[in-house]
DNA sequence: GTCTATATGGGGATAGAC
DNA sequence: GTCTATCCCCATATAGAC
């Protein structure tokens, strides 16, 4: 996505040295708008407020990122590959430790489920604004960012319906689609809309608990995913 | 909100007649802005925009709503009213029907779910557009929204989560508010991500299909709700 | 009360100096 | 690679015509 070529490998010392000292300028700002667009939204996080936060100029962010949209899709992007990264991996332990590679539901839900929730918050994010951005990187705020997602997510999602399939086989193939997009939804509102629940629940429940929430939306997807089909 | 009243009733003949032949500049901008907000996004949707599809300019737009975040919160307000009032109806109606008010989980969910799902699109809207301009008024663009969205659902929510303890009377309170919010989360991206699901399902299923999406979702829903305590 | 024209200031982006 | 000055669009505010 981005115009230019970013930060080739130093290849003298001196280059190296510099780059120890001041690592990593893209990173930073992304570290930093990552923060940002959780806490206030992307049309609440101006340019002028990512730069300043990241020690830079405008100019300076717009020679590493053609646009703040750019911005955006980058952090889209960094913190999808962790998560899917991350999920892959549990698969793969999963299924490595089940006869046959057929992984129980509970077992198979809740490594998908924590890689997102359960994601570190950076340095300087609390743990409830990192919920948000994390949150919001999966609507704000319109439809080209929507495709990067797919992108990077479509795949691991692939992986797990076909295991969910073989946890399920008596759920037809179309009805399992719907409900494994019903689950997205349960997971993504849980970091979306946490207020939703604290006034649902008029203050009982604390949603930012993940802990919690993971040990309450096993059970509900996995019920939802085996219901009986009608 | 708005900054000025807006609109008293027409008194005199004239008056009367000026209002049946012009009506109601603010509901024109209303479904004006409903219908960009849905497509473009609350960033994307420019009051110039909205003005000029509403045949007035931008002034003529501020006569009537302060400003742009004011006219976003007057459609979620309108929408959330219709869908909370539907909701409330249903609910009303299916207590009626059943002995004791015990109504069946299924219906309740179905009365919950419907109002939201199917909530007609406006004159000039498509069936695609309305549902995410519907979704989008869960989401977009910060928490002040958030606040008037609170304020409209709560009620009928409290009012579902009694109904849903009286079907349920053996899951803890604790445990249900998390589950009627997981449920949320599902139901509010059936209308937010249709992309997903044409990607997960490789184009076999159609976020678009409603009546297929109700028919899915009541069972996943009811048998997450219903799912044995751990 | 209703609307038009115009002013103000913020914010994303860019050109070009260094 | 870094930084400043500037451009232009947009939301918003306001003065005043009708």
């Amino acid at each position: 996505m981005a115009r230019k070529t970013i930060s080739k490998k130093p290849t003298t010392a001196a280059a190296r040295r510099r780059k120890a000292s001041r690592p990593n300028l893209p990173e930073r700002i992304l570290d930093v708008a990552e923060e940002l667009f959780g806490r206030v939204g992307y049309g609440g996080a101006t340019t002028r407020a990512i730069a300043s936060r990241a020690r830079m100029n405008v100019g300076q962010l717009h020679y590493y990122f053609e646009s703040k949209r750019a911005i955006f899709e980058a952090v889209v992007a960094r913190h999808g590959t962790e998560v899917t990264e991350r999920r892959r991996q549990l698969l793969q332990e999963a299924e490595a430790r089940y006869p046959h590679g057929i992984v129980p539901l509970e077992v198979l839900i809740d490594a998908l489920v924590r890689p997102l929730l359960m994601a570190e918050p950076r340095a300087g994010s609390q743990r409830r604004t990192s919920m948000q951005m994390h949150a919001r990187l999966f609507t704000d705020p319109d439809d080209t960012a929507s495709i990067v997602r797919a992108d990077i997510y479509d795949e691991t999602n692939a992986l797990y319906v076909e295991a969910i399939q073989r946890a399920l086989p008596n759920i037809p193939a179309k009805t399992l689609y719907w409900r494994y997009y019903f689950m997205m939804g349960a997971y993504v509102w849980t970091l979306l809309q946490p207020g939703r629940l604290e006034s649902i629940s008029q203050g009982h429940c604390d949603p930012a608990d993940m802990e919690t929430a993971i040990r309450e939306i096993v059970p509900f997807v996995c019920a939802g995913l085996a219901a009986p089909v009608g």
